[in-house]
RNA sequence: GCACCCGUAGCUCAGCUGGAUAGAGCGCCGCCCUCCGAAGGCGGAGGCCAGAGGUUCGAAUCCUCUCGGGUGCGCCA
């Protein structure tokens, strides 16, 4: 085998991790240099002693903080633990070099041999390579993941779009590094909005039925996509809900209308390859088998005392002028770190939408879930705070609530802003977006950007088949791979992967710094997917994509000045197998990684 | 007024939850195709990390304040 002796992974440990091993191997040098005695270990902060990649390749392979760390608790200088440190780890037979450098870090350099051998390991664990890293090394909670819980009031718009990717790369992400994962939808369809949806499909089935409606009224929603609804309707139950009181028809066309909502929603998600695993209803809460869900969790905040029967103050901005001091049922959400505290009644006696909203989170609680994470619009940021109180009081601190909120999306075309407004109608929905540029350009332009910054998105950058465009860029790699596959099968070059592992010395002819950069830049994966996850940050996927698409094409592109890099040398049987195969461990990573985001990795872009 | 987010190259943004000389794309300048996909690559110029204090071996990163931008702010959903 290539790897040999302390190479192997962390017990436990699925997927092969370089940072761990020689974390591993740092922390087993340091005992045997007599730096770790087993009574001084245990005050020591050997948690923040890390082995990272050295921002500068040419420090090394590796870098770790060890000496200075440990330098101040152990009252030594960090030269001084490093030189000792440096000494035992110099006898490890993969590590190259060990160098002191800057203020106390120790630079590793490891022996060609052993990055071979990793290639090896990667090409072993294929498509699972990195997957469930997290999961390996402790209990992963029961985690769900909601996002979009749009109105279902009409079709989505642009707005949604990056909330829904956003939530369906988190959820995606997740579970690749070993989370139990459910995806979820809340659909809001208990609130006044669904009356008034309901009404205005009632006029279209007015219209539907012959009558001349004239213009829709101011309030109700005007929208084209409710006629299909209108007709239906006519067509179900004909004349007989014109002739009954609003009473009794509004429920009747309110859930026909909400279905009909719901199946344009889906259809629009679908569009983006999202799609949920639960569709919640909120109204179900009050209705549903289990009776009234809402009561029982405001129940459950009395139990614990955080529901109380007060006034609030009057808040200070413009939007309080016609402020009138109530009572109100309040649950006591200040006393976990939110402003104030919270309406759960309306005066009316009614719930509010969050009373709601606490009782679909605790039922997600009760479902088991201690690891919830919601994807809102920035224009829900107001909400977090208090969300993230119900939760930690409703489970006395066991689950946790993460709130990710993603910012606007500005679309541009050409450079030009795109104005958009409900009124004028040039009202941009999701699928003019997909239907226009397609699901992967979407997609991995939502993900090539922090979810709390702003997003700007031209619709003819994100078309274009140039390195400007990071998706095109991406995609391209993985092509480009793909065709040297193709050229090689062309060249009958027999690719056996098991027998190319299984040579003495595998991929021994892989010498070239760009060749041993590429499987360097793949042992990061591990760690690129676990950070990434435990942030919640899939775009540090798009960018770790793009530096492998970066380094692949600067490597592919020397072979032009230089034909003996060339991946595909006929005369040169044996060495252009191994550069196939690490072409085909580059792909593999484009792969794994695309499929987190949810974007395809095509074999031909032509 | 308060809360949350943001402020990094001319522009758009990364920066691995405190590490070394702060990076990439665009734009600008100069190069590389009888060659596995030039739909690509290489090099150059370009920075007081908004500002001021603080924490420590070490700060773009953490804390405080100031300035500037965004979002939201009693029963809507």
């Amino acid at each position: 085998m290539p790897m040999s002796g302390t190479a192997t992974p962390m017990p436990g440990t699925s997927t092969y991790d370089v940072f761990h091993d020689f974390r591993a191997r740092v922390l087993a040098a340091l005992e045997s240099a007599g730096v770790l005695t087993d009574d001084a270990a245990a005050d020591l902060p050997l948690n923040a002693i890390t082995v990272e990649p050295p921002r500068d390749a040419s420090h090394g392979d590796l870098a770790t903080n060890a000496a200075m760390v440990l330098a101040k608790p152990l009252k030594s200088n960090p030269r001084a633990i490093a030189e000792k440190l440096a000494e035992v780890l110099n006898s490890d037979a993969e590590i190259e070099s060990v160098d002191i450098a800057g203020p106390g870090f120790i630079n590793l350099r490891l022996v060609p041999t052993f990055w071979r051998g990793v290639l090896a390991r990667i090409l072993e664990e294929g498509t699972a390579f990195g997957k469930g890293v997290l999961g390996a090394t402790e209990v992963l909670p029961k985690t769900n993941v909601e996002y979009v819980s749009a109105n279902p009031t009409g079709p989505m718009h642009v707005g949604h779009c990056r909330g829904a990717v956003v939530g369906d790369a988190l959820a995606r992400l997740l579970s690749a590094a070993g989370y139990p994962v459910t995806t979820e939808y809340y659909i809001n369809d208990a609130g006044g909005q669904v009356d008034t949806l309901a009404r205005s499909a009632f006029l279209r089935y007015r219209e539907a039925l012959g009558e001349e409606i004239g213009p829709i009224p101011q309030g109700l929603y005007p929208g084209d996509y409710l006629v299909p609804v209108g007709k239906a309707l006519a067509a179900d139950h004909g004349e007989t809900l014109r002739n009954q009181t609003e009473d009794e028809w509004l429920p009747i066309v309110r859930r026909a209308s909400i279905d009909a909502m719901m199946q344009l929603i889906r259809a629009d998600l679908a569009s983006l390859n999202v799609d949920q695993d639960v569709f919640f209803s909120e109204a179900s809460l009050q209705t549903g088998e289990g009776g009234d869900r809402v009561a029982q969790a405001i129940q459950s905040l009395r139990d614990r005392e955080l529901v109380y029967v007060g006034h609030l103050e009057k808040p200070k901005g413009e939007t309080a002028d016609d402020w009138e001091e109530r009572e109100q049922t309040l649950f006591r959400s200040s006393q976990f770190g939110d402003d104030t505290d919270r309406a759960l009644l309306k005066s009316d006696g009614s719930y509010t939408y969050f009373a709601s909203d606490i009782a679909y989170h605790y039922d997600k609680y009760l479902r088991g879930f201690t690891n919830q994470v919601n994807v809102f619009g920035a224009d829900h940021g107001g909400y977090v705070k208090r969300m993230k109180a119900a939760v930690t009081a409703m489970s006395d601190g066991e689950a946790t609530l993460d709130i990710r909120l993603c910012q606007l999306v500005k679309l541009f075309r050409a450079g030009e802003p795109i104005t958009m407004s409900k009124r004028s109608g040039t009202f941009v929905t999701l699928r003019e977006v997909v239907d226009e540029v397609g699901p992967d350009a979407v997609r991995f332009m939502m993900l090539y950007r922090k979810n709390d910054a702003p997003l700007d998105f031209d619709f003819q950058k994100v078309t274009e088949q140039s390195r400007d465009n990071p998706v095109f860029y991406v995609q391209y790699a993985h092509a480009r791979c793909a065709s040297i596959s193709r050229m090689a099968m062309a060249e009958k070059l027999d690719v056996d992967l098991a027998a190319l592992r299984a040579a003495p010395a595998p991929f021994e002819g892989l010498t070239d710094a760009g060749e041993l950069a590429l499987i360097r830049l793949m042992a990061s994966w591990p760690r690129i997917l676990s950070a990434s996850a435990r942030q919640l940050e899939p775009h540090r996927i798009a960018f770790y994509l793009h530096d492998v698409a970066s380094a692949f094409h600067a490597h592919w592109n020397r072979g032009k000045d230089e034909p003996n890099l060339r991946f595909v040398n006929a005369d040169e049987r044996q060495l252009s197998e191994e550069r196939v195969a690490l072409v085909g461990a580059v792909a593999q990573i484009l792969q794994i990684g695309l499929a987190i985001l949810g974007v395809e990795a095509p074999d031909e872009m032509r």
